[in-house]
Formats: structure tokens, sequence, C-alpha cells
DNA sequence: TCTGAATCAGGAACTGTTATTGATTGACGA
DNA sequence: TCGTCAATCAATAACAGTTCCTGATTCAGA
């Protein structure tokens, strides 16, 4: 019998499964069997969902739990550093497995977010510093447009 | 006796009020009390005030308002290209008598908003079309940081 | 002055998210 | 292998910001 209520497959047994078992060991969270659903919830998508995204894909294999709990699980994943999220503006915000600092642009009309690879945002930051008197902590690109299919109709 | 019902000032008829009539006269609203009203708190703080502060602002003068024809208001205002707002996360929507292109930092502490004068952009909206299938539309810089008070706490 | 369309105030509804609750679990030591 | 207790859980209420709906009022144009 597999033991599907803890949601284990083979995939999540590679090498970011020891990355992911670190950042929890040192956080003190625990990797329970909903943390690693919503993960793989986000693995399988391999796009940028939303939370009802997630709580959507997770209840099929899990109908019992909540909207709530995949919320607080997308919160500590964010907290230690195994996931990330961007916010565009009247619309919910999305997750996204990539941690490192990119680029995402999300089509105005259905909402699909996509990567956009090299581009260069130079001494950006610094100009910003340079011109403000307030101390910069963070200064974030929202790119928004039409994808390719949408700009079809 | 004055008339106070119109909200009418001296300020209101300056160069900006042929201008502002010309845009509500080319877009068929109509110049209403209540947008005067929303336009005057805009141009009394001088800032970036939410939908929220505006309604509390007019409210002084006309406690009738509702908070929803202050949201209308601003709808059709910025609609006709009288006024912008800007869009932090988790905070609410900042309204803006300056419709130019211009970046804006917000205080993640207390809130208040500045503007960033002499930053130059370049060629990123470019770059980024060039690096996306997706037709871009907008880029937006979302600035945060602490202002100078805040810095000292 | 009359009339239809626009606008209004007030409040309900909605969306995305967070907080609260009391019940359950599961890590760790004995 | 237990027992203990903090951590986590599901469910649901509350919340903030905003939009939508309704019936009443206003107001521009004929
Ligand atoms: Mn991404
Ligand atoms: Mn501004
Ligand atoms: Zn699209
Ligand atoms: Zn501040």
């Amino acid at each position: 019998m597999i033991d599907e209520g803890k949601f284990h497959t083979q995939e999540m047994t590679n090498r970011l499964e020891q990355d992911i078992r670190e950042k929890f060991r040192r956080s003190g969270y625990t990797l329970t069997s909903q943390r690693r659903a919503v993960l793989e919830a986000l693995r399988d998508t391999r796009g940028h969902p939303s939370a009802e995204d997630i709580y959507l894909l997770v209840k099929k294999k899990n109908p019992r739990v909540a909207l709530g709990t995949v919320y607080q699980a997308l919160s500590v994943l964010e907290e230690i550093g195994v996931i990330g999220s961007k916010h565009w503006a009247e619309s919910p915000t999305r997750y996204d497995l990539n941690t490192e600092p990119h680029l995402d642009i999300r089509c105005r009309r259905c909402g699909e977010v996509a990567e956009i690879p090299g581009v260069e945002l130079g001494n950006l930051e610094a100009q910003i510093q340079e011109n403000t008197p307030y101390s910069v902590s963070s200064t974030t690109l929202v790119v928004e447009g039409l994808c390719p299919t949408c700009q079809k109709e």
C-alpha cells in the first residue's frame, strides 16, 4: 500500500529535497505533509500559481485541507526561503519556486505569468538611492502585458 | 453668503482649471461638486493620499459624502487623465495630481510617499520587450524604504 | 418647465488575506 | 513504546480595500 497520506513522491527525493530539509531544520519549522503538498503543487504547475490555484491542486490529493492552511504553509515556505512571491495590483499574489532575483510579466487578460530572462537593471537601485533621502529597501519592477495567445484575440 | 455648497475656491480658478474643464468636456463626464471636492482635497494635501484620506478631507466640508462616491470620483478623474494612481502591495492605492511618469517611494513604517526626481530609466522598457514574447504594456517601478523620520527610530 | 440620463448616498457584496478557535498531531525525552 | 506539550491543524470568522447595486435626486438640454 502506498503511503499517500504523506504526499510522498519520488520527485521530491532529489538533490533539492536535502536543501529543503536543511532549510526546515535550520528554521525550526517542521516539514509537514501539507507543506510538502504545497511545495509539490508548486513544482507540478511549473508556473506562478496563486494561493487559490495551489489550494485547488492540493485538494485533489487531500480534499480535507483548508485554504487558510495553504496560506499558512506558503508564508512559512517563503519565510525560510524555499519559495518567493510577487504581487501585481488587483490580482492575487503569485508564488514561485524560483527564489533568484528575476523579472516576471503577467498577462492583463488571462493572468498567465512568465519569466523574462536577460534584462540588465544596471545601477538602477544605486541611482534611486542617490536621489532620495529615504533609505531604499526594495525596488520591484512590476511588468504587465499581453501573452502571445491573448494578443491573437 | 459664500457658495460653500459647491466647494468653489479661488485656487481652483487658475490655469489648470481650464485644463480640467476641457478634459471633462471632452470626456462627456460632468464636473460635479463631489468630483471638484476630491480634486481640491488632492490639491490641499499636496501629497499622495489614499481614497480613505481623501474621503476624510472631503467629509470635513461635506459630511454627507459616502466613501463609494469618492472612489467613483477618483476613478472618473483617473480615466480622463486629471489624476494618476499608484499601488504598493499590502496598502491602499495612492492618488497623485502629478500625471507625468515619475518615481515615488513609500515608507514601510509610516506609509508616507515622496517623489524621486532625476532617475534615468534608460532603455529598460525596450530591453524588457526584447526579452519576452508578451507585448509589454506597462512596467512600473515599485520603490519602498524608510523615510528620514522613521530612520531615526 | 419637463424629461430622461447621469449621478448620487448608502449600504451590501466581494476578493484576497489574516486571525482566532478548539481539536489533533507528532517530535522528543523518559 | 509511551506520555507530554508545543506545534500545527481545519474551519470559520473577521478584516481591509474596493466595487457593485438600489432607489432617490439632480441637472443639462429640448
Ligand atoms: Mn518567476
Ligand atoms: Mn508622485
Ligand atoms: Zn494571456
Ligand atoms: Zn516613515
